[in-house]
DNA sequence: TAGGCGATGGTCT
DNA sequence: GACCATCGCCTAC
């Protein structure tokens, strides 16, 4: 269940897209509803969804997870057994999910993707915003949103 | 709970 | 050659 995101677009200084149209943003420019898979820190690989019609530019980072299905799988591939350590950051979640750059510009409505809309229970939760996370542009913008109360944040919501 | 720091590699200037 | 949409491990308190 996706409990913690930030939001980007073009024509804010921390997106990728600011830059404009280049080979490695092209897949911000494209149609939504796909996957925008990058490589963080020449370790990490981090999952957005594209979102707004194609030409843009905007998308979703996906910062964390609260794991309820495959928790095994996930504590396999990540090698670590607390359940809060595994998708409680970008990097993280990628690694529980076997989600890799191979899956860049994938549409997310097929396989391997398996998207779902909230379930009872998960409808009334409630959504704070707050500033981004590691960035160094635009920290002003409140673009990071969390289910409150949530014990899988990458980090808690200040204040 | 917070801050420092190394690993690591693609992208862009 | 600089800059990162990070993580995990370490210290200090």
């Amino acid at each position: 269940m996706i409990v913690e995101a930030e939001s980007y677009e073009r024509d804010d200084p921390a997106c990728h897209a600011h830059v404009g149209l280049t080979e490695r943003t092209a897949p911000l420019f494209g149609p939504p509803g796909h996957a925008y898979v990058y490589r963080s820190y020449g370790v990490h690989a981090c999952l957005n969804f594209v979102c707004e019609p194609e030409g843009s530019a905007a998308a979703v980072l996906i910062r964390a997870l609260e794991p309820r299905w495959g928790v095994g799988e996930m504590r396999r591939r990540r090698e670590r057994e607390g359940k809060r350590e595994l998708c409680s950051g970008p990097g993280k979640l990628t690694e529980a999910l076997g989600i890799g750059l191979a899956m860049n510009r994938a549409p997310l409505d097929e396989a391997p993707f398996d998207l779902r809309g909230r379930e009872n229970g998960w409808r009334d939760v409630g959504v704070e915003s707050c500033p981004r996370i590691g960035i160094t542009r635009a920290t002003e913008l409140p673009w990071r949103f969390c289910a409150t109360d949530s014990e899988y944040l990458s980090r808690p919501v200040p204040g």
